[in-house]
RNA sequence: GGGCGAUUAGCUCAAUUGGCUAGAGCACUUGCCUUACAAGCAAGGGGUCAUAGGUUCGAGUCCUAUAUCGCCCA
């Protein structure tokens, strides 16, 4: 920027540099080192074909945050990047593509298969890896991680062999979610529940023996009856006591079906009759196993209806439904439609409606690992930040099922068991075993399953740090010091992780867990790319800046709500860098010094506004860190905000041109110019891991400046970069509440003063005469200020004394035991100061009243804290000077 | 059906353990091209804190209902 400053900040100019400059220089490189306190991040892994949206924005920007403040405190930091592997989405996307050139996976074959998806996530999986670059994420890329590295591959293996060793985990014929479209199990979570509007269909099932006489079951989805076995009631209900034991006749089918009893029916759903279809509903999956019913498949693995389906065969699942109806509606068996809203499970990769199934699979045992997972978050070992998810993360755990792991897919991570094509063993190994651990026939065929991705996502902390191997960053890193994620992914990934990590690591994964909000569109709607209404924080970031981006967000997050967001939004963080970048062009314009001399400057060298802004910067130093502590990072960002734009540039930089355009000394000059660079450069510091690429580029030229101009900053200006910069502490000897004090008063003053001002319509340019009059007991010695008064009011003349009188023709404006007086012969509007006047004294009085009520009140005088009485009295007194003083003005106002 | 969150200025949001006149940003009104910044400066206007009860000397804040919206789970 040299000395040439534009007038306007240009993010494209500067932000890319500054990147390359942090990489180079290897600052955002970690490596295990003892003498120091770790700080670990680990990264939720995007999904190697994720495009950044403003969600991962507003993660990594908290992420950043968290790792830039701590690095700057002196923690030895990593952020560990990286991808996950996605297996059903990335998949899906190669096969979308693959079908564009006609071919289909099966003609490749699983080994090319998966070639070409290596291909692709080669070609194209670092699209989001870039994109966060650009946000200016200050990740360790030389240990970025994928999930099918061979590394984090070694430990899913060690950890499936290590789980299933010790009966964690386990195969077998269970009912589990399937997609048809995907062809493959799904976890209970990988299931999205949407309220559907259908029908309830009643259908008569007509008795075996009295063909005339029927039992009426109602379902939601009829086309499963074509593997119903049974039709079940509840044994209490009278209405069906007598019927259980007969024999029903399945229609169209022609099947017999007995009539059975069990608890699990609700006599109020429907007609307190159910069809009893095991191989295709959860609950009928019990029942069945409960009566022994033998299971009728009537479906295929993509939706179609198989051989049991007997007319209906090769006919889609829905297809056959209508069919049905159809059929069912011309034989006279359907008694009655209703609506009726029911909740249908959705594959959360495709959208496909999820089909129970009956399937092979095999599943990880929950309970105990969820006790543990349960046991860390209740002893705090794991904390949740806002504490309200640790109840969401507790439920799901205490209520989960056991997790089915295999997925009938190519792409992931390859279930470690052969099976003996022999005796039909299952071997588990670690490596591919050379003989059957039951015969030791050498025959052995891999499982053709791989696992799910959020298997491996679960051992992310540790796999990425070199686990099963005990590498120096597992000891150093691990556990890492806090996860920042959505709450969509609390159980798919947060309480696995902890599960994972106490049950391998012996430790948790994590100490703390924050979670954020979810960024939604202007009408509160979620961001998606089927609504179309996503931001894309790629064009935000070449519009507004990536600073303004990363304030803006930050400052519309407040403690984990929901953000509504709207492109307008990011104009606040545009101006702030703005503000920032003139603000820094005023100080280095003001600080050059034509012959630099060595000028030592101490502490009794300063003056009151030095005090005053010193003071506040120190509690603004301490707020601000406290706020980080403590996840705030939106009160955090607006303390900075407001202390640099409404403490520093508004009334700091406005005060102190005096002393820089017509200096009383040149120390006083100096001293000025020194206070500039402190408070600016900490400034800096403050906002770095906020908006890191304008401070380090405004950093970079201040310390040039401030070595060229001889500016004792008292802080060694030597380091390489701002990011790897000390951060401030604050410190006790700064605090001034007496020039804080007089300050604020000097502001009522001339802010009174500008008031009366523009009330009468006098121009800011015109000089004005002021009376500044003080009651006897006010300690204030205004009379110190008068310059500065004059300087900033734009007055000619100021008169300060204790009681004075009011000069004839002016305004007046009483500010507790201060009263302001602006002679304005000949300019002044009567009427209007009159006005003014009458409003002022109307408002006093209400606010009299309202202290009186209190203080008249016994039981508020005898039971509030003493302070708050005497404070109430105190105002009572103060409020009953100004009246007196306002009635004194309108008096002679007449 | 169960749980959680929200409801405060025209809009988006704040408001510590209950205690000064409920604050910001945007928008609005008025005046300013004042040599850091018009993406700015100065001065303003704007609120029955969703509703109804209750606790308390005192409630935006705590309790109980109700309404509306959103999310999660079944």
């Amino acid at each position: 920027m040299q000395t040439k400053l534009s007038t306007q900040y240009n993010p494209k100019e500067i932000e890319d540099k500054w990147y390359r400059f942090w990489e180079e220089k290897e600052f955002f490189h970690s490596e295990p080192d003892n003498s120091k306190k770790p700080y670990t991040i680990v990264i939720p892994p995007p999904n190697v074909t994720g495009v950044l949206h403003m969600g991962h924005a507003l993660n990594n920007i908290i992420q950043d945050i968290l790792i830039r403040w701590r690095r700057m405190q002196g923690y030895n930091v990593l952020w560990m990047p990286g991808t996950d592997h996605a297996g059903i989405a990335t998949q899906n996307v190669v096969e979308r593509e693959l079908s564009n050139k006609h071919i289909k996976r099966e003609q490749l074959g699983r080994e090319r298969f998966i070639e070409e998806v290596w291909k692709w996530k080669n070609q194209y999986g670092s699209t989001i890896t870039k994109q966060l670059k650009k946000l200016g994420s200050s990740c360790d890329w030389s240990r970025e991680r994928f999930t099918m590295d061979e590394g984090l591959s070694r430990a899913v293996k060690d950890t499936f062999v290590q789980l299933f060793e010790k009966g964690l985990i386990y195969k077998g014929k269970y009912m589990i979610n399937w997609c048809p479209r995907c062809c493959t199990a799904l976890a209970d979570d990988e299931v999205e529940h949407e309220e559907h509007e259908g029908n309830l269909w009643y259908i008569k099932y007509p008795f075996r023996d009295a063909p005339h006489l029927y039992l009426v079951v109602a379902t939601t989805r009829p086309e499963t009856m074509l593997g119903d076995v049974a039709v079940a009631v509840n044994p209490k209900d009278e209405r069906y006591k007598e019927m259980v034991g007969e024999v029903l006749t399945l229609p169209i089918v022609g099947r017999e079906l007995a009539v059975i009893a069990d608890d699990f029916v609700d006599p109020t759903f429907g007609t307190g009759a159910v069809k009893v279809t095991p191989a295709h509903d959860p609950n009928d999956f019990e029942i069945g196993k409960r009566h022994n019913l033998t299971p009728v498949v009537v479906m295929r693995e993509n939706g179609v209806m198989n051989e049991n389906a007997g007319d209906y065969e090769d006919m889609d699942r829905f297809e056959c439904r209508e069919a049905l109806l159809e059929d069912l509606k011309l034989k006279k068996h359907i008694e009655l439609v209703k609506s009726h809203k029911h909740s249908v499970g959705h594959c959360y990769r495709c959208h496909t409606v999820i089909e129970p199934y009956i399937s092979d699979q095999w599943f990880v045992k929950m309970r105990p690992l969820a006790d543990v997972a349960i046991t860390a978050s209740q002893n705090k070992s794991v904390t949740f930040f806002p504490d309200r998810w640790e109840k969401i993360y507790l439920s799901w755990l205490e209520n989960v099922r056991d997790w089915c792991i295999s997925r009938q897919i190519w792409w992931g991570h390859r279930i470690p068991a052969w099976y003996c094509t022999d005796c039909g063993a299952i071997t588990v190994s670690r490596d591919t075993p050379q003989k059957c651990s039951k015969c030791s026939n050498s025959i052995l065929k891999q499982d053709e399953d791989v696992l799910d991705t959020w298997f491996s996502s679960a051992l992310w902390p540790f796999s990425t740090m070199g686990w099963p191997d005990n590498t120096p960053e597992l000891k150093h890193y691990y556990p890492t010091s806090t996860l920042v994620t959505d709450r969509g992914i609390i159980y798919f990934w947060v309480a696995r992780m902890v599960m994972m990590g106490l049950e391998i690591m012996k430790r948790v994964p994590f100490y703390n867990v924050y979670i954020h909000g979810t960024i939604l569109d202007e009408l509160g709607r979620k961001m998606s790319k089927s609504l179309g209404n996503g931001i894309d924080p790629i064009l935000m970031i070449d519009k507004y800046g990536t600073d303004a981006v990363r304030f803006s967000i930050i400052v519309l997050t407040t403690e984990g709500q929901d953000i509504k967001l709207s492109e307008s939004k990011f104009e606040m963080g545009r101006n702030f860098t703005n503000k920032l970048w003139n603000a820094a062009r005023f100080i280095l314009i003001n600080i050059i010094d034509e012959k630099p001399e060595d000028i030592k400057i101490e502490s009794k060298d300063y003056q009151f506004e030095d005090k005053w802004i010193l003071s506040q910067l120190n509690s603004t130093v301490e707020a601000c860190t406290n706020h980080l502590e403590q996840f705030k990072f939106n009160e955090a960002a607006m303390k900075i905000y407001d202390f640099t734009w409404h403490s520093f540039c508004d009334w700091y930089l406005e005060i102190v041109k005096a002393r820089l355009y017509e200096p009383a000394s040149q120390k006083d000059k100096k001293v000025a110019q020194t206070v500039l660079a402190v408070v600016f450069n900490q400034i800096l510091h403050l906002l770095h891991p906020f908006i890191p690429f304008v401070t380090e580029e405004l950093w970079q030229n201040l310390k040039r400046m401030v070595i060229e101009n001889k500016i004792n900053t008292n802080k060694d200006m030597n380091s390489e970069s701002l990011m790897i910069d000390r951060w401030p502490v604050s410190d006790k000897r700064y605090e001034d509440k007496s020039s804080e004090n007089t300050m604020s008063v000097l502001q009522d003053i001339i802010r009174v003063i500008r008031n009366i001002r523009s009330k009468m319509n006098i121009k800011d340019k015109q000089e004005l005469n002021a009376v500044i009059s003080l009651s006897k007991d006010v300690e204030y010695n205004l009379i110190a200020h008068s310059a500065l008064l004059k300087r900033i009011a734009n007055l000619e003349q100021l008169e300060i004394g204790k009681n004075l009188p009011k000069p004839d023709n002016s305004a007046c404006e009483v500010l507790g035991q201060i009263q302001a007086f602006v002679p304005l012969a000949g300019i002044i509007d009567t009427k209007a100061e009159k006005d003014r006047q009458q409003k002022n004294l109307k408002q006093l009085e209400d606010r009299l009243l309202i202290v009186k009520r209190k203080l008249d009140n016994k039981d508020f005088v005898s039971r509030a804290a003493a302070n708050i009485v005497a404070m109430e009295q105190n105002r009572e007194k103060e409020l009953l000077e100004q009246i007196e003083k306002v009635k004194l003005i309108l008096k002679d106002i007449g």
